[in-house]
DNA sequence: ATTAGCACTTGTACTCGAAGAGTGCCAGAG
DNA sequence: CTCTGGCACTCTTCGAGTACAAGTGCTAAT
């Protein structure tokens, strides 16, 4: 029983389920590959992948699918990640010229990565726990309102409106602005809740209300950036790979919509030896992905913030070879831009 | 000839059809609504609807369903934009509570229209031309970065990454901050481009190679903020009409993601006397939108910045009359807490 | 202007049968 | 013990044929 000669078999069946989208078999199989057996022998080899679980057969008469486990395997053991074509490495550096603030970048990664692998591409904001405020800032915006800006030493910028207790002419503000900023400078975002009564003992009594306002809406600001985020993009994608994902694609947009999902999957996914994360299937341990797999890659690890992610979803027959190298290249592509911003 | 009897045979035909999505007959005509005429007379007004245009049957022996003709002059003729439920207002008054910041308040509100309607709702970012720059900074990032942060007077606030001239020490920066923010201030974002020379003449020489930096940076900051951008919400409403919108919902959602396309359309719409923009099928003058309708209305155009909208884009078979009055209700409700922040 | 009746058209649903694809198993060869 | 050829069996797909239902357009009568 030569088992190398299955593994073979269950790659074989991969490919051609992939490109073909159709059941493959056993005639089929020998004639585009070059397994110098039999039809007959094939099928032996299919029938054990198929006590095994990683393919299985829609009907009696028809070829065999992978299934979930045998994508699984075949990700774990065959597939190799394939080097970028010289295009995709040009698409990747005229992305670095278009960089323009934080936001965009992430936006433009995503876009890159919807296109260069024809699926939906997702990327989570910076999990900014790690990061410290740099600054702080108010702004008069008219007589009772002002909006309050803190940016982050990872580059991001949180504004907020507030309506102040008093009518607080410029000077007032600009020097409540700078006490938030000394006393708050360096402090980690995750730190909180903010000092609110040192805060206030710093400023005179005719501008403690204000400034305890201020300091609510700073903690709010800060609460609220740890908060994740995704951004997405491709998902005209989906469509056009409809066919592979069953019935309706709507549940799944639900889903990719639904960003607390997402972001929960995310981020319990674990790196392999290879730097990617990947779940396939049931392994999403989500209903409506039920047909999708999910590749990711870390990114910006380096930087002190731990766990973003970016990667796609795609349907779960896709072509893992490229859409891993892809995720992985753009992952540390993206690492690098970060890091030397 | 009783030409408001035709009318009526529209607007049942019409409701008919978006209520059971197929084509309807003189029989059923004559049961639902009460016509007290017969079939035959119903066939004779058929007849001329179809004559006009207004109507068409896919086969010789199905009914009727509406042309995009139909469906204008439905619109235009007939509809009554009907009030907001109560549950309705709820959901909108929940949003100004959940109200952050000027971003996250266009987001909720697209989100909520979606929901309203039950399909993808768009928003304009406010066209900010009239806008005016109520102040900027500069913040030191490492010795040779610094993040340039520019506070409109809409309470947009935009930033982007420099790499200075030299390395500049906190005071200087700060001097140069202080130079852009009072030479620039009330200054309106479409009076470019901005005066360099005057900037760079007012700061000590060995500053000014860092301040050309600057400026540009500024500058680039004002031309990107003009750049209208579309916030999109509910595409997974897209799949669920997917029936209703030919044979694959991957032309729209691609139309959609281009937001170029989008944002021409809803710039050349004109409101009618209702204020209220739609565009049926054709109208829309672009292909893969060619089964779908746009409602949009214009907002916030009473606080100076003119023709940004928000709407819906829906398959053409939809109700009209509520999905008019949602977006009425929700563009004048976002225009009064935009005047009220 | 409206109505009743009727012939005509056409899509839909269903059945039947033939064709094609692929398997599983068995017996035999290396 | 592994591989192979052969063969019966299963199951889907596709086309043709047919009956049916829906709905129209027309004509003649009111």
């Amino acid at each position: 029983m030569s088992d190398t000669r299955r593994l073979q078999v269950l790659r074989a069946i991969v490919e051609d389920y992939v490109h073909t989208r159709e059941p493959v078999g056993s005639r089929a199989l020998v004639e585009r590959h070059d397994l110098e057996v039999s039809p007959a022998t094939i099928r032996n080899d299919m029938a054990h992948l198929e006590e095994e679980g990683l393919i299985a057969a829609p009907h009696t008469s028809a070829g065999r699918i992978p299934t979930d486990l045998g994508y699984r395997r075949f990700v774990d053991k065959i597939t190799e990640v394939r080097p970028l074509t010289s295009a995709e490495r040009r698409a990747m550096d005229t992305l670095l010229e278009t960089a323009d603030d934080h936001d965009a970048m992430l936006e433009h990664t995503v876009r890159l990565l919807a296109m260069l692998t024809n699926q939906v591409a997702v990327i989570q904001h910076p999990q900014r726990s790690t990061a410290k405020i740099r600054h702080i800032d108010i702004v008069s915006m008219s007589s009772h309102k002002a909006l309050v800006i803190v940016i982050l030493s990872s580059g991001k910028v949180d504004q907020r409106m507030v309506t102040l207790a008093d009518a607080i002419g410029d000077d007032s503000l600009h020097r409540l602005a700078q006490v938030l900023s000394s006393e708050l400078h360096q402090r980690s975002i995750s730190a909180l809740p903010l000092p609110a009564d040192t805060l206030i003992s710093r400023v005179e009594p005719v501008l403690r209300p204000s400034m305890a306002i201020l300091a609510q809406a700073v903690e709010t600001i800060l609460e609220s950036s740890r908060v994740d985020r995704i951004i997405m993009a491709g998902t005209a994608n989906l469509a056009r790979s409809g066919r592979d994902l069953g019935p309706s694609i709507g549940p799944i947009l639900e889903a990719l919509e639904e960003q607390v999902v997402l972001l929960r999957l995310l981020t319990e996914m674990e790196q392999d030896r290879r730097g990617l994360s990947i779940r396939i299937g049931h392994e999403t341990s989500h209903d409506s992905l039920i047909e999708t797999a999910v590749v990711a890659a870390e990114y910006g690890s380096h930087t002190g913030a731990e766990g973003a992610k970016l990667g796609v979803v795609g349907p779960t027959r896709m072509d893992y070879g490229s859409t891993m190298s892809a995720v992985r290249a753009m992952a540390r592509y993206l690492s690098r831009i970060l890091s030397e911003g």
